[in-house]
RNA sequence: GGGGAGAUUCCAGAGUGGCCAAAUGGGGCAGACUGUAAAUCUGUUGGUUGAUACCUUCGAAGGUUCGAAUCCUUCUCUCCCCA
């Protein structure tokens, strides 16, 4: 199978420039996708298109990761509506460090002829001024090119800086630069992209007279039309310190029926035929959730590792298995905290404690479960508030000493899936 | 430079002196149902409060008034038309 042929098969094939798959079959490849560090941490939405460079990987080619040390200063206009806020320099260096990090666990950099490597743009545009750039790039692409492309049309009504129309060519010149310098020869990335790639195909088409190729895969959306890659009040993070490993598995096992095929294409390595043969016994009875128990697994193992993975699968089956209270009061310390790993967590004393704390106190004040005690209060008369997995029915309940599991914690919960575990100290 | 329209609670969008913490829709959160689903239904969605009530909020700052999101003044920003 080409690798071409894998994208296809797993949804990941959007676009490509005619003559991609001849070329890739036939020649050493270095693909690259860049990588703006505007957040501290990569996204599932990241994981789609690092998903690109694996199979690449995979398929004995070389990929490269770019990293938007300088892109990522100016903005990219592509798929938003407005301007888009400049990050202070500092931040973009700590986000950029933190994201290399996460690409070591996805591709590998260590061994064989292909293995992967990472480049910063602002490496070579640091040292290229304005005029310089004007020159060399700038002269190569007419106005008129700019402005046919698709992300630049639909702000041109709206408003949109010389700063953001300028992105395009900056990221163009990676290409030719990449070209030039590393050999790179290809570009992958969401079709969000395409405009973006084929001004750099373009550039180095004339600058070079290179030959270069491209290929995008969809952008993500999930059945019902609501954005791919959020989950409760947030999106879903590759930083285990800001998406918890049980947060990031059951975001998977939250799956919608309509979207479990599509995504175990894209976020399970498991050959394209035993994928089909797993969706084939989920549809046969969807209520076991089978499809996306491993959806899940197989996402949490690529991003955190088996041992996260076991976690959460403890935690998940002591939730939502049969878990009641007489089960969580009978976990030890050790199994306790490390099936909690991950749920937010608050301390309290244990004085303070002793002598009885009112539950709306406890939410609203003594931790921030909840942000007032007026909601505190409203979810108390919807019944959402449980401790111990026991449901809290009355606003003047006490909370004492004698609600902790052993001697030292307790579990509170809004709604199904919201956990707290409290520390007493 | 000239003329016009506008800025409302998370978003869209009503409200043009007291009945406005502000309609309605969306989104969020929760409850029921269920498969930890979808669809549906219900509740809720500024803060303190048992409730009355009070406090902060309708671009910003002042002012008029017993009383202002609503009227006046200045300012900031956005959009449209003409040059």
């Amino acid at each position: 199978m080409t690798f071409i042929e894998e994208l296809k098969l797993r949804g990941l094939l959007q676009d490509m420039i005619p003559g991609t798959e001849e070329f890739i079959e036939n020649n050493e490849v270095k693909g690259y996708i860049g990588y703006d560090p505007t957040a501290p941490s990569l996204t599932i939405g990241n994981l789609v298109t690092i998903m690109m460079l694996v199979h690449l990987q995979r398929h004995g080619k070389t990929p490269v990761v770019l990293f938007g040390g300088a892109t990522g200063r100016v903005g990219d206009p592509s798929g938003k509506d407005a301007e888009r806020k400049l990050l202070p320099e500092d931040v973009i260096e700590a986000n950029l460090a933190n994201q290399v990090g996460q690409f070591k666990r996805l591709l590998n950099f260590e061994d064989g002829h292909n293995k992967a490597i990472t480049v910063n743009n602002y490496d070579w545009f640091k040292n290229i001024g304005f005029i310089e750039f004007l020159r060399d790039a700038g002269k190569h692409l007419t106005i008129n090119y700019m402005m046919s492309k698709e992300s630049v049309k639909r702000r041109i009504e709206t408003g949109l800086s010389f700063t953001e129309f300028s992105y395009q060519l900056l990221q163009g010149y990676d290409f030719y630069h990449l070209y030039e310098n590393h050999g790179v020869n290809l570009q992958l990335g969401g079709s969000d992209q395409w405009g973006n790639i084929t001004t750099g195909t373009e550039l180095v088409r004339r600058k070079s007279g290179g030959e270069v190729y491209a290929a995008v895969c969809p952008l993500l959306t999930k059945a019902d039309g609501s954005k791919f890659g959020k989950s409760e009040g947030g999106n879903v993070w590759l930083d285990p310190k800001m998406t918890s490993p049980y947060k990031f598995y059951q975001f998977f096992m939250n799956a919608a029926d309509a979207d479990v095929e599509k995504m175990l294409k894209i976020f399970s390595l498991r050959p394209i035929e035993e994928i089909l043969e797993i969706i084939e016994q989920h549809n046969a009875d969807p209520g076991r959730r089978y499809g996306q128990k491993i959806l899940a697994e197989d996402a949490t193992i690529l991003v955190h590792g088996e041992e996260e993975l076991q976690k959460a699968q403890d935690a998940t089956s002591l939730l939502f298995g049969k878990g009641t209270a007489e089960t969580l009061m009978k976990l030890d310390e050790e199994t306790l905290l490390s099936i909690f790993d991950g749920v937010p967590t608050f301390h309290i004393s244990k004085t303070e404690l002793s002598a009885g704390i009112n539950i709306i106190e406890l939410l609203a004040t003594n931790t921030s479960i909840l942000s007032s005690k007026g909601e505190a209060r409203r979810e108390i008369k919807g019944n959402a508030i449980s401790i111990n997995k026991t449901k809290v029915t009355k606003e003047d309940h006490q909370v004492t000493n004698a609600d902790l599991l052993n001697n030292k914690y307790m579990l509170v919960q809004k709604g199904k899936k919201n956990y707290n575990l409290l520390i007493a100290e």
